[in-house]
DNA sequence: CGGCGAAATGTAACCGGTTACATAAAAGCC
DNA sequence: GGCTTTTATGTAACCGGTTACATTTCGCCG
């Protein structure tokens, strides 16, 4: 534990270098000839030597360290959204802190924090909700950031995410021309914040068009899924056709539809939001709206990287998301 | 960017103390009077202070920072695992970073060099396949580790996890019980080494009890559990159970066979393996073996963090895991 | 009142890199 | 060959903390 490491000044002394030449050959620099940086390289093998990451931070005053916050973990969307910016990010000799928050705005905060004073230099935040000390924070500290899964063009940070609102609404005018005239949507739990509320928005909005929505609130989870339809159930709306604000959700859905006696699509239609890599292989096979969230992960990371290396300023990017059609949705007879 | 932040000198400056004093106040040490804390921390609140990370880790040598490097992201059991991690080690002012390695030892050897360069002290480590090359190295630098997944009490190093060979050994003698002679196992991709074998080697040893296993390796995904599913309906090899190492792969295993007229468990059982949170809510409940990986993930944060304050050596722990019994596997008439 | 020990604070070396600037060596040119 | 460039390498200051050790301050006691 107390053994010092090997440092550049061993190397150099190993090599009858200086310690600058080390450096500069550490670090790809030119002006070194061929012959010597072959030699410290030997040398760096020989004595198994790694350039101590503190103190290059401390210098350069950069620790190649950004951190993604996301509300979960748990979910796979977000697992493959992580793993998408893990690997640009790495591709530019960057790493990945990755921390949640479990929805909480206040959390989101602390966390942030914690990371700051842990040397992190620019942040990948998730979703819509945002304490308003934290972008003061990252304000003042001017530290790089882009805001993902949610395209906001009022916004005054760039947002790279969906239309959560019109993917909602898009999702229930698809339903409604198949013949659905009143659908049920089933949406996570909603925060104090509006903004959250998006996507039940959306889908509110489509009733302008003479639909009608009502909307249930759950977990976003397989059993959240499955209570929110007894809910739904019990309550014999009219509904025929379910929109799940997570494919998740819509497992949930199917299993206790099916549970229940009900026939999918036949009786009630499903449908879901995110295209997992299960969606097309359930029993029907799942329409959903398919999120292209590797491409987000690495427009993000892109984006950060671009504005690190190069001061270009992050661009808001309003990713394309299409509907799926499998079977789980079926057109409905015109008569009631 | 360019701007000087704040440093404990100008803190010094202003409050008309030395720098000492201020780190001191810093890290909460006694010997300070506590007239003079309130006054550097109220310095420290006007000037909008935060002790640069990688001085402080340049001169305590701890980055307090720890790397988990799991197989990948997707599969929301290694999410629970990280989940759980990262909350233990939060709690002791440590961070996580978490890499992913696709399953490939000679990428974990390289990401694992790569994370050593970027500052993390210690590993949480994933799985039982290891790169030789990285365990020298982490030896060489005496870098702290824990092994998890797969308890081994013959590894040199500590272990927390479960025994998988018991454990597959247990579920295949459990549907022996149930009555089922001919058990079809849907296992992951097999690597080089016999250790990743280790479930199905576990699946097999319990032919000695008169009882018949038929292999089948696919994808751990549900793609992989209908696909195995398909290679096992054309084969009719007499299997009535199917016990899949994992339950992702077992949701493909149900829709497969529901799609292809089999009931189940009528006419075949499905037992899986993680329990999932969907597991006990999908049609049929899924049998399946629950492992603790949230213990798991606290464990080993836990070890790591006893080992780098206190130095007391990670010890080996065998995590108990249980069979859930639910409604996909069905006692099986004694006549064939 | 002198002396002593404890408590509070200060001084300066150190951690291990990077890099501006200085110097030495080699190459190019007339 | 002497002089200017160019190229390779060295010197030492600096980044911003921590901490061993030194010093000052102060209360208390004989």
């Amino acid at each position: 534990m107390d053994k010092r490491n090997t440092s550049i000044r061993d190397i150099a002394q190993e090599t009858g270098l200086s310690v600058a030449t080390i450096s500069r050959v550490m670090n790809g620099s030119d002006r070194v000839s061929e012959e010597t940086r072959e030699k410290v390289l030997k040398a760096c093998e020989r004595l198994n030597y790694i350039p101590n990451p503190a103190a290059r931070a401390l210098s350069t005053k950069s620790y190649r360290t950004i951190a993604a916050i996301v509300p979960t973990l748990e979910h796979s969307i977000f697992a493959r959204f992580l793993t998408a910016v893990e690997a640009e990010l790495s591709r530019h000799g960057y790493s990945l802190v990755v921390a949640s928050h479990g929805g909480d705005p206040e959390e989101e905060l602390r966390v942030a924090r914690k990371l700051l004073g842990l040397g992190v230099e620019a942040f990948v935040l998730s979703g819509a909700d945002r304490h308003p000390a934290l972008l003061s924070l990252l304000e003042q500290r001017s530290v790089p950031c882009v805001f993902t899964s949610v395209f906001d063009a009022t916004a005054d940070r760039a947002t790279i995410g969906y239309d959560n609102f019109q993917l909602a609404a898009l999702a229930v005018r698809a339903l409604g021309e198949k013949g659905h005239s009143h659908i049920a949507v089933f949406h996570g739990p909603e925060r104090e914040s509006d903004r959250s509320r998006i996507r039940l928005e959306g889908a509110l909005s489509a009733q302008s068009s003479g639909l009608t929505v009502s909307s249930f609130e759950t977990e976003i989870s397989t059993p959240g899924g499955a209570e929110a339809t007894k809910a739904f159930l019990s309550e014999e709306n009219g509904a025929t056709a379910i929109l799940c604000f997570s494919d998740i959700i819509a497992l949930g859905a199917i299993f206790e539809l099916q549970r229940s006696g009900k026939r999918v699509p036949e009786d009630i239609s499903v449908m879901g939001f995110d295209n997992l890599d299960w969606s097309a292989h359930c029993v029907p096979p799942l329409t959903t709206i398919n999120l292209p969230v590797d491409e987000m992960g690495r427009r993000a990371s892109r984006a950060l990287i671009d504005f690190i290396k190069e001061g270009t300023e992050p661009a808001p990017l309003k990713l394309k998301a299409d509907l799926v059609w499998r079977d789980s949705v079926k057109r409905r007879a015109e008569q009631m």
